[in-house]
DNA sequence: TAGATTGTTAATCGATTAACAATC
DNA sequence: TAGATTGTTAATCGATTAACAATC
């Protein structure tokens, strides 16, 4: 068991991995082969058993993968023991509904406190949770072991918080804001979801299909 | 001019030159060298070039680039002449959210209709559009000349779906839908956000940070 | 045992980085 | 002209794919 160090984009096939496996498993199937398993998540067979050798390889040489194992295997790479602890900045229409996505879909993540700037809605009800003032989140995140930010404010309030953001310990930044946290400081780990990055590059393929 | 073809990790870093390349516009900033733009991005020297000759490099030997330049050979690329055209399918929670996105924030796209299944809301306005019967969009879609359909629904939905999809002659899909469409036909362009994988990547990357 | 399929090492491919000649 | 910085070619690095020996 060699066990080295998984790489991003395995890391990144994980989840999906664990979505096709837990399929297969409510579906009743009890073992499959790597190319099988290509096959549906659209790799190739090497990738595969390259992708799970990283964690150790649970295969058996001749027969394949025990589904059953793989699932719990992934899940316990996926899901740590104890939950992680995460806090909303910025309760606006995108923050209320990543909140609401966290708190009905994500089952390794808790998400804890809201904070926003905006004096008329802080003290509101969200979610059965307060909604606190964006200048206390620092002191909260240190006092109550935070570890995932979640970053739903305009580009400006996020720049203005990047000092903060180290202040108060978190490890981990989800961030939906037009900043990159990761470019100043790459001791966080940032998951980077630009939306508008992300519609402008599909907009790109799209037209410029045909290039060349 | 070699003008390669760009490849995608090139195509998904263009949205963010633009991002900085905006910015350092409107702080009035007239030259800049690729070192600069580099620090900037954190990126390389090496790769900034790399990556605007593949576009037909828009720089000065001895002098670096200019801004103002860059800035429009970039939106050129990035926004075409037309609009493209997107469909919303699923006016959920998420598929509203997104649908106020594009409508607000996003340049290159119109939103041009609004599809579910849920027949409490068919017929409801929504940022003013009447919200249609899902089972309408293949037609809508032939008629009107979508681009690209953006699907919130759940994952079932999108499975029933995908047919469908290949019907209507979308070109590309912005796929929030735990659903890979692409996996099944690769003549479509699709962009996956799947925001569950994304918060378990980020979680597995916490948690696993010290792993050897 | 023979067949199948993994684990693992080697080969290939593509993207990033470095180097340097061209040129402003 | 000398200095700076690009465009472009070459080297490196890492990820994917292929091959094959190990083994169930």
């Amino acid at each position: 068991m060699p066990t080295m160090k998984a790489s991003l984009p395995v890391v990144r096939r994980l989840p999906r991995y664990y979505r096709y496996i837990t399929e297969l498993k409510n579906k009743g199937t009890q073992r499959i082969s790597s190319s099988q398993l290509a096959n549906i998540m659209g790799s190739t067979p090497s990738q595969v058993r390259q992708d799970f050798n990283c964690f150790g390889g649970f295969g058996q040489q001749g027969v394949g993968y025990s589904v059953e194992l793989l699932h719990s295997e992934i899940e316990k790479l996926l899901f740590p023991a104890e939950k992680l602890r995460a806090v909303l900045l910025g309760a606006g229409n995108l923050g209320v509904t990543i909140a609401n996505f966290v708190l009905k879909e994500s089952e390794g993540v808790n998400l804890v406190a809201i904070f926003d700037n905006d004096k008329a809605i802080i003290g509101n009800k969200l979610f059965g949770m307060e909604i606190r003032p964006m200048d206390s989140f620092v002191e909260y995140c240190q006092n109550e072991h935070v570890d995932i930010l979640i970053v739903c404010t305009p580009k400006d309030a996020a720049e203005a918080l990047a000092g903060d953001v180290i202040k108060s310990g978190v490890k981990g930044i989800w961030n939906y804001s037009h900043f990159d946290f990761s470019v100043r400081d790459d001791s966080l780990i940032v998951e980077n979801v630009h939306l508008r990055d992300n519609l402008m590059a599909l907009s790109y393929r799209i037209t410029h299909k045909d290039d060349e």
